[in-house]
DNA sequence: TTGTAAGCGTTATCAT
DNA sequence: ATGATAACGCTTACAA
């Protein structure tokens, strides 16, 4: 037998509680060899079933439970993805993990979820994290990122950002066509007859950006000229909505409005509400994401849907590719986004369209 | 000089790059030891400025990256806390978790989160990972595990029960005091002159059964005999919905409901808009949580509200309380909860009590 | 201040 | 089928 040193029960050890029996102790309890614990703890068919029992029987009696950290050293992978959390107060972000865990659970992966608070410094963090925990690939969920940050993040792991909006270079990416959707929006909007039609920015968000262009490009192709975007000075786009009641305020004032996401939708349609101003009646609404709350039957916003499930699949068989795959040319799934009608939008007072039936009207 | 074999690059280590340079190939880099590149990176102030910066150089130059799995393993700590949440699409999970990941932050833990998807058995397995993983503790938010499994893992770790409404043997607990907060529902209600009031179930929530007792004792010492409590067969409480039309289709319907939670209230406005009932003239609706939705102005849902930062930082420190003190009797923890009146309550149709001024007539 | 070497708890290779 | 033993990449006495 081996020649094994007092444990060393240093008081650090002993407060945390890591000192937990181990196979040595199974080993010694069961008379076999370590060896043969680790076989058993990893059901190898070729231990006799005598041993076995009898390993097992110890562990059993011991309490024992594997230590995964020793066994990821020594096996060298870690099973592990990492995903990355813009904002889990975003329900959006929640579905799309969802899908994420499906897929991933599908194919024997454990998926440690860390949660970026709406902070690239603290997203730059939480990737950190992952790569010194080694995962095996990495899901940035709406992170905020720049460029050069998620080149290096693609050089040191497999790594697919989702819901990125603008493409990043050097990692793989799964997302919807947040320009298309955007443009799905506007052209909804001005097919009812409207012309100043407002868009509230996703600021810092990480698909702001491929949004807004949808927004100006769906404005241009509609013969609109008049551009107006709401853009947050800080990180929370929310503190953009005071100016809503400026706009209404105006001599010439919007019709419509465009919200970054359903979140932000919500909000205006708070600001909407305190002013007096009738939706659709007044002014119309579009989110973005339909997410439950754009369900709603009291907000029944009309928004763009992401199929956020599908995202989240996408994903891991993305990962999983790149996983056996190697470097390559960046792979880039990019969805459809879907108009999802509902009862915040209709044609402008004194449109050019007539009033249409609605499902509610509120 | 340690005799070093060959590094193994087996084909698993290629594939998945955990090849990475070590502490070793930075300390040749160096021309130092290994203890002593360890020494710089925990920046250790007994190093020579000049060693240091050729260890750092050497690091930078071979993109060396510290491989925490092994630090934790020769470390004997991980520095971490688990956090197990039921639900992530459930925003009032998401709010917990901020305050726990602050004052983790504060104490210089590390948060893992796992996601329990509303399912006991799924729930019980991100423990068992947890515990393989040895957290140092572990918030188990929401999570609807049995009596018996908190007594095993409260063996296990230092664990705290968050927003648990019973309360468990063998663990700590923090949460609002759900009885009393369903009472206040309730109470409020009373008060306004409702007689039939409702309870919408949360079925296998963890706080379901403390808020349906507090929905009785409520109803009691209001003097009201005629309980009843909606239960949903299945694991989703909103399957439960349904009822709501034959209830009202009754001939002494309610004139009042108690929801299990924001997220069910909501499912249960939208029933009563597509049943064309109006709130609160025909059906008055009282939630839980005083999640973002509740405040949602088109909602303006009359709520129970917890403080859920609190709460989050609140488990930190009972944790690392824990932590010290090593096994003891249970910490409780109970924070008050409040009601959050709004604009879905209001007196019954003919009820005794004068129809009073509300915000925003819906 | 720096180096040596013994762990940490597994897995995996090679004997037997 | 089972046992020895060398990794895995780091920390940490202890020595120098």
């Amino acid at each position: 037998m081996v020649y094994r040193p007092g444990r060393v029960l240093s008081n650090r050890a002993a407060v945390i509680g890591m000192n937990r029996p181990t196979m040595e102790d199974v080993a010694e309890r069961a008379k076999v060899s370590r060896a043969l614990v680790s076989l058993v703890m990893n059901d190898s068919p070729q231990v006799s079933d005598e041993k076995r029992s009898s390993v097992l029987q110890a562990a059993r009696e011991l309490g024992y439970r594997p230590n995964l950290i020793a066994r990821i050293l020594a096996q060298q992978r870690t099973h592990t993805i990492g995903v990355l959390v813009d904002d889990l107060r975003n329900p959006f972000f929640g579905e799309v993990v969802d899908g994420i865990e499906a897929e991933a659970a599908d194919h024997g992966f454990r998926v440690l979820i860390l949660n970026g608070h709406r902070d690239a410094r603290r997203e730059a963090e939480a990737v950190e994290t992952f790569l010194q925990l080694r995962v095996e690939g990495m899901a940035l969920v709406g992170a905020r990122l720049d460029d050069s940050d998620t080149a290096r993040v693609g050089l040191a792991a497999p790594c697919v950002m989702v819901a990125s909006g603008a493409v990043h270079s050097g990692v793989d990416t799964v997302g919807t066509d947040d320009r298309r959707g955007a443009e799905l929006a506007v052209e909804h909007l001005a097919a009812l007859g409207h012309t100043r039609i407002v868009h509230l920015d996703g600021g810092a968000n990480v698909s702001a950006g491929e949004r807004r262009s949808g927004y100006e490009s769906g404005m241009q192709s509609a013969g609109l000229g008049d551009l107006v975007d709401i853009r947050p000075a800080g990180d929370d786009e929310a503190d953009a909505l005071g100016v809503i009641d400026d706009l209404l305020a105006d001599d010439d004032p919007p019709t419509a409005l465009f919200a970054f996401n359903d979140l932000l939708a919500a909000g205006a349609l708070n600001r909407l509400a305190d002013a007096g101003m009738a939706v659709p009646g007044d002014v119309s609404l579009v989110g973005f994401d339909n997410t439950f709350i754009s369900a709603l039957r009291h907000l029944s916003l009309t928004t763009v849907n992401q199929p956020t499930l599908a995202m989240g699949r996408l994903v891991v068989s993305t990962l999983l590719q790149r996983l056996s795959d190697g470097p390559s040319e960046p792979i880039r799934h990019t969805l459809q986004p879907e108009l999802v009608v509902r009862s915040t939008t209709g044609p402008p007072r004194g449109g050019a369209i007539l009033s249409q039936a609605r499902p509610t009207p509120r």
